[in-house]
DNA sequence: GGCGGAATTGATACAAAGTATCATCAGGTG
DNA sequence: CACCTGATGATACTTTGTATCAATTCCGCC
């Protein structure tokens, strides 16, 4: 039992909950749910690593050959929207968000090295950023977070050569 | 006397401040101090706000005209590496440092109605990502945190209109 | 002040990322 | 199952960023 989520961190959805998840959400939103919006989020479910849009395209081409750039970065817009993918501006891509329960404020850790993705949700960071916001008396409406190093894993690797 | 720095936060540096503290750091580091890169820097005093690369290439053209993208990147790029430039990546757009005395910890707080950025230095929430860092057992080496919103000023101008 | 040579820039071409426009198609309501 | 609005397709284009190699320039040294 439980043969996923070896990592110690947020276990990832399975297609159909994230399905079922984007299904309610447009229904609550009165959002159409089309053929693109699934088989984005199933191939960012796939992937489970953070794609640019033009990877996402190739990989969408198999299954649907008449997808284009402009129409992906529309359905990504709508999936940011709400709030199922987001996008890491630090490396022009996209990925599955992996906190389905709620809105959030959450960070991400990117290792350069394997290209790991980890979305935090820091409430102590979230509340230092807003109290900066308040401090200068900014009315935040997006919070960028982006945290880029070495995972654990490639530290110890990195180090380890004899 | 002191007829700058209106707002309220961190004067900007005058251009022969800007231009010394290059100097410096180019010495420091045996590093050469090109006519470029005391362009780009110039201009980017001049502008006061975040440019894009090819914004700051036309703005090169009157006194360089043989400036090209790819030599600007490579100067921002070197620039960046100096800590005399940091790089807005929502905004794909580049801005002069104004925390010139010290290694930092930098976040911005950007405007999206006037463009306005402002660099904070804020030892709590640079502590906060620190410790998320530590956390997940990341050794981090960037730290991107950009806020967008509106700014005070903006905030009230669009309330206010009758 | 001029020389030498590595570092920087110039020129060119190209790749990658993102957007505008308008015609066509399909999701979901009745 | 027909309708019609919202989504996608097709196409062309803009913006952003990089690779390569030749020409130039900075700067330590004499």
């Amino acid at each position: 039992m439980m043969r996923k989520s070896i990592k110690g961190r947020a276990a990832p959805e399975d297609l159909p909950a994230a399905l079922h998840r984007l299904e309610t959400l447009c229904r609550e939103r009165g959002q159409r749910l089309t053929r693109q919006r699934r088989a984005v989020v199933r191939q960012l479910l796939a992937a489970d690593r953070a794609l640019s849009a033009y990877e996402l395209l190739e990989r969408l081409r198999p299954e649907d050959g008449r997808a284009t750039a402009a129409s992906i970065y529309r359905t990504l817009d709508f999936l940011m929207e709400l709030g199922v993918v987001h996008r890491l501006e630090s490396k022009r891509s996209f990925i599955l968000c992996r906190h389905p329960q709620a809105p959030h404020r959450v960070q991400f850790l990117i290792c350069r090295s394997c290209g790991e993705v980890i979305e935090a949700e820091d409430a102590r960071l979230a509340a230092a950023t807003e109290r900066l916001g308040d401090r200068l008396g900014f009315a935040l409406d997006q919070r960028i977070v982006e945290l880029t190093g070495l995972c654990g894993r490639c530290r110890t690797r990195e180090a380890g050569p004899s």
